[in-house]
DNA sequence: CGGTATCCGTGTTGATACTG
DNA sequence: CAGTATCAACACGGATACCG
């Protein structure tokens, strides 16, 4: 997401969960427990394939992300978060009240609904 | 850092605060209290003035640096975290722990000290 | 001292089309 | 279904040089 000198473990775990679309997709993994690609890609409206495959194959690299792969015809993919993902929620509530009360409610845009999950994030 | 879509607070935040050199330098505020420009860019080695006016004018605009400019000759313009940026520090706190869990410590690279604070990061 | 102006390189996003 | 391949656009980072 930016290679960057002077990388932290921190600023690495940030650079990575950060930019468009990662913590959406988080968010919904949180939401939903378990989806397969397709789901997965309709519930996170107006994200390409290639973008989403991104983000998954990075948030698997970095043990966030499981993904199960189910070798049938037509193959099932599905993807959940790991304990690391949800260990990782905890403190990004924490994150998310402080941005909440600095920036306010949700502003929706082109139709993309955010979530509002009571429960995660 | 990114224009990006479904941005919602969390994402925006993150967005902010993660990239090059923005963690780092919350990091030094964080732990000297308040510098000048110049104190500043020498303590975070390696960045472009143009760079750190970048971050500091963005960390400003959100909060969480404060900018105190006095004309006198020559000019001294100091910054130090504002209360935001300060309450920043806990849940970025546990994001570190994760962060270190995960990562393991830190890898230094090109002479770039990493602080170690024990206090903050 | 504390910046701004300008410019370039490059990484990354994102659409679209195609495949096992 | 679950992706890859390809390509264009663009923002962003960073170096250098200059200004009030």
């Amino acid at each position: 997401m930016v290679k960057s000198k002077s990388q932290n473990p921190l600023e690495k775990l940030l650079n990575q969960i950060s930019g468009p679309w990662t913590m959406y997709i988080l968010c919904v993994l949180d939401k939903n427990g378990s989806l397969r690609f397709g789901d997965l890609r309709r519930q996170v409206e107006g994200i390409s394939p290639k973008v989403l495959t991104d983000r998954l194959r990075m948030l698997e690299a970095i043990g966030i992300v499981h993904r199960d792969y189910n070798p049938t015809i037509p193959p099932q993919v599905s993807y959940a978060l790991t304990d690391r993902g949800k260990e990782l929620s905890q403190p990004l509530y924490q994150l998310y009240d402080l941005a909440t009360q600095w920036y306010g409610e949700v502003i929706e845009e082109d139709g993309v609904q955010t979530p509002h999950t009571p429960s995660a994030f």
